[in-house]
DNA sequence: AGGTATATTGCAAGCTTTTGCAATTACAAC
DNA sequence: GTTGTAATTGCAAAAGCTTGCAATATACCT
């Protein structure tokens, strides 16, 4: 499990600089539970650090995406979530109807990225997904 | 295979009227060769039908995808593609390394659907999915 | 500690998509 | 063919996110 002092030492190994930005921001996604969003996060930094941009905070997501240390989710809400991936994976079905997300085990797709990789020597990324459709009681 | 024809027919008996909007917007969509953009659209229609604005092409796309007309899907290239959904489903592998996409058979994905339905009671919409990852090139 | 290179930030503008509202228009009923 | 009404549209503004650029600040080197 990813704590922050682990995304800073990863963050100083890869030569980027710890700025106070940077370092909060972290905090904001680390102390969250799980499913954050770039204004949740901004909100919460800007509350002790007045002068921080949004677009920094997107930026540093951004980042930390590319180095694997946070996962983004689309609920299909119009706005994207974020999860440290230090916290484990999982996966949601979403009811288009009703709304309702049902949480799904990670090893659910376990089979299909194995398939990605034998067929097409295809390293999937699934950690976070979110899956649309109808959930049972709206099948009906 | 859906025809315009066929979308057309789905619109009337769902009692949406038929506007010339919606009829151009559905043409540009059976037009293309199955991946177009709300802006692309959007300049085939204005071409004929200049003051045709924006917001009707997506609220035109909205009502399509309800329907089950037409599918989205998300190239990670900030702006999303429609295809028509009556000229097949199928997926797509991207590669977010080099942004080569491959193509993926429907039927990959149909193991998923079936542990979804049958574990979950859950019907997953997966008609025109894009998974990230990393191709075989990128992958060394 | 001080100087330097360059990564990072803030700002403003832009892009894609959504939404509220008043004006318009398709369609059904006469 | 007219009329009524509710669906649909255009417009303008806004929401969420991205980007170019000049100013700033971190980390390295001495």
């Amino acid at each position: 499990m990813n704590q922050p002092r682990d995304i800073v030492k990863k963050l100083t190994e890869h030569g980027y600089r710890l700025t106070p930005q940077r370092l909060m921001i972290v905090s904001a996604i680390e102390d969250s539970d799980g499913h954050i969003s770039a204004e949740e996060i901004y909100a919460q930094v800007i509350a002790k650090y007045p002068q921080v941009n949004i677009s920094t905070v997107y930026r540093t997501l951004e980042l930390l995406k590319k180095l694997g240390l946070v996962t983004e989710t689309d609920f299909g809400e119009g706005r994207v979530r974020y999860h440290p991936a230090g916290k484990g994976h999982h996966h949601h079905l979403v009811c288009q109807e009703c709304g309702a997300i049902v949480d799904l085990d990670e090893s659910v797709l376990v089979p299909l990225k194995n398939v990605l990789l034998r067929e097409y020597g295809f390293s999937a990324d699934l950690r976070h997904l979110a899956i649309f459709g109808r959930c049972v009681k709206c099948s009906q």
